[in-house]
DNA sequence: CAAGTAATTGTTTTT
DNA sequence: CAATTACTTG
């Protein structure tokens, strides 16, 4: 393995190495026994994992011969382009296999399709897991309102936790959902069902890819080429991974030769999905002659924000964040807010006040922990003109007109796919949930070539929409040019929008944008997958791209803010059921999943880190109108940690917020239409 | 069986 | 105050 004539030239390794401290050194040098990081917020954990890999490709390995797993598309091009940037040779690192876990599953099960009995891939989004478990519902008869089960997004929920902690389904109802046990058998009975005809339609879902790629290791032959493959595996945020994940990564690696882990039990923030912190442990005790690492060096934040951070920091391993920076900065601020309107007015106030000292929009952020935290807040910032760009919350209505779209690439790729149909056929004047329920099976049994039976069977209204949809589709196939096929099924798509949504004009602008953007792919099967794996590139940026070069400033939930950070942050809402959410408050567990957000979202900071808490709140988030109540500062501000930071309040009397002074003008406005009335 | 109207729910976090 | 769901009508 060491001394190959493939030698990659890392100018750069050198300099990286002269920049590390002595634990980090020692996981950059380590051989090829197991190694577990253990690595705190901000303890360079991303630098590690890099030069380690650049270390690697310098000592003679070819990088095809390397497996880099992270959690988030974000962190996986992050870590293969820093790496690059370490070695003299960009084009080598690009040959390393990276990305998350999702999309390596991906990538791998679409090679080995013939192995799982697919003839081809197609992933589906949880919308579209959704929409198909409906339609089974539908088929057993359990869509009334007779048969009390719960709501279809709840069963997809157990069907994930099943797959993704390796429970039965009753044990999962019992742990999860206790008010549906009754109904465990039914539960049990639609969701055989769902994945007998996720099979028979060559469909996968996210947990799906998960597990293909495991039963793939699992398979003597088949794993034992995959393991042959890499002989280097590594694996940031361990501490997210589920138990299929655990299973893969020990299915690669059975003996922990190669394998590196780098994690922080204290910022597990995924048990929602399956993920449990005690993995990292596990991985420890499973392989007894692994080596544990402990980085506590912080170099990013200032020593009071990490004080604060320790005093809140949860977690069983000990670790105690020192700064590596001197000794400078005040301590974090608390700031005390009247109600929610005040905190969106005051958060503007200080993100102005800090942009004047001069640090831009760009190296601050806002954080929360649900998306619709900041509602109050992005009125505010409209108002004030402060652009900012939001990231995390899930904004699914707004994206129905892509996935439309993506429907029509889908049913062309892989006539089979129902819920695709499904979809398409819902969009057509006159096709209610019961037509399109027995449409979509004809068509998915016999693709366009059954259109004529499709049309037949359609109601009289919907003929002719339909039968024009259905040819338009059935002009091109898999085997067109892809800027041919997605033209036609954005041209199928078009005139749907047009007659389905009031605000079409908007909707059919960006989806001719996604087109565009389609059209320019080399294989569109592996875009649309990507889409149902990485929505929040159909979501976000793309109407977004030009104004890049701007200031803005960054809202976001904590859970997209894990593994960034900025010189100031601003953490809102810090209030029991907020922040702990109260949804979270029937468990123990939950409570500690939240107060380890907590820490995550504390330790994104650099230099400056304000948390507001507002004493008064509306009942109801949405509500613009709804009374105040008194809101109680978060459980997880305690003595000692309040000790730590500064009090701040705002004045008793405050100016009104901007959005309501806008309002509040009593200018009488006159309109020029009485002559036309004269 | 689909579309329109009235009543009643309500909301974490994301690959 | 919305957005889904339950009920009525064409």
């Amino acid at each position: 393995m060491s001394g190959g004539l493939v030698t990659v030239a890392c100018v750069a390794v050198g300099d990286a190495l002269a920049g590390l401290d002595p634990a980090q050194l020692e996981a950059v040098e380590h051989g090829d026994s197991p190694l577990v990081v253990a690595a705190g917020a901000g303890t360079g954990k991303t630098r590690v994992l890099t030069a380690r890999v650049a270390r690697l490709l310098e000592s003679g390995v070819p990088p095809e011969r390397i497996l880099l797993l992270t959690f988030t598309r974000r962190a996986a091009s992050a870590m293969l382009s820093r790496a690059a940037s370490l070695c003299g040779d960009p084009q080598a690192a690009q040959r390393i296999a990276g990305g998350t876990f999702h999309a390596v599953a991906h990538r791998i099960v679409a090679e080995h399709a013939q192995h799982l009995g697919l003839e081809d891939v197609t992933v589906i989004d949880p919308d579209d897991v959704t929409d198909l478990i409906d339609l089974l519902r539908a088929e057993h008869g359990l869509d009334g309102t007779e048969v009390r089960l719960p709501t279809t997004r709840s069963i997809a929920d157990i069907a994930s936790r099943v797959v993704n902690t390796a429970t039965p389904v009753r044990a999962v109802i019992e742990e999860q959902f206790p008010w549906a046990l009754e109904q465990a058998d039914q539960v049990a009975a639609l969701l055989r069902h769902y994945r007998e005809r996720k099979r028979v339609r060559g469909l996968l879902d996210l947990d799906d890819l998960l597990i293909a790629w495991r039963a793939l290791v699992a398979d003597p032959d088949v794993g034992a080429r995959l393991r042959a493959r890499w002989d280097w595996v590594l694996v940031d945020e361990y501490q997210d991974v589920n138990q299929l994940q655990v299973e893969i990564v020990r299915g690669l690696s059975p003996d922990g030769r190669g394998l590196t882990v780098v994690g922080d039990d204290a910022q597990a923030i995924y048990a929602f999905r399956g993920a449990s912190a005690g993995h990292l442990l596990d991985l420890i005790e499973a392989y007894p002659d692994a080596t544990l690492v402990r980085l506590q060096r912080n170099f990013r934040s200032t020593q009071p924000i990490l004080d604060l951070a320790n005093e809140v920091r949860p977690g069983e391993v000990k670790l105690r964040l020192v700064a590596d920076r001197p000794q400078q900065g005040g301590r974090p601020t608390l700031v005390t807010c009247r109600n929610a309107d005040d905190e969106a007015r005051t958060i503007a106030d200080r993100i102005l006040a800090a942009h004047v000292d001069g640090t831009p929009l760009r190296s601050q952020a806002v954080l929360m922990r649900t998306g619709s935290h900041s509602a109050q807040l992005e009125v505010e910032l409209k108002v004030r003109g402060i652009p900012f760009h939001k990231f995390g919350g899930i904004g699914y209505l707004e994206t129905s007109h892509v996935r439309d779209l993506l429907a029509s690439f889908r049913v062309v790729l892989n006539p089979a796919d129902e819920v695709s149909w499904y979809r398409l056929l819902t969009r057509h004047r006159a096709i209610g949930k019961a037509s399109a329920r027995t449409l979509a099976a004809i068509l998915a049994d016999g693709g366009v070539d059954r259109a004529a039976d499709a049309v037949a069977a359609a109601p009289a209204k919907a003929r002719t929409g339909l039968a024009s949809t259905l040819s338009l589709l059935g002009a091109v196939d898999v085997t067109t040019a892809v800027p041919e096929l997605v033209e036609a099924c954005r041209g199928a798509v078009d005139p749907l929008l047009r007659a389905h949504y009031p605000d079409w004009n908007r909707r059919v602008t960006e989806v001719e944008g996604i087109a565009q953007a389609a059209a320019a792919q080399s294989d569109l099967r592996t875009f649309v997958s990507e889409q149902a794996i990485d929505p929040v590139n159909v979501a976000g940026d793309w109407a977004k791209q030009p104004h890049l070069d701007e200031d803005w400033l960054t809202l976001s939930t904590i859970h997209s803010a894990k593994g960034l950070e900025w010189d100031a942050v601003h953490l809102m809402r810090a209030n029991d059921g907020a922040m702990p959410s109260d949804m979270a408050l029937t468990s123990s567990a939950g409570l500690a999943e939240e107060q380890r957000l907590f820490y995550v979202a504390l330790t994104r900071a650099r230099d400056t880190l304000d948390v507001y808490v507002p004493s008064q709140l509306p009942t109801h988030p949405t509500a613009f109108l709804a009374k105040h109540v008194a809101a109680k500062p978060s459980r997880f501000l305690t003595e000692p940690a309040r000790a730590l930071m500064e009090a701040v309040s705002t004045p008793a009397l405050t100016p009104e917020p901007a959005v309501k002074a806008a309002f509040a003008v009593p200018r009488v406005c006159t309109d020029a239409f009485d002559d036309l009335f004269a």
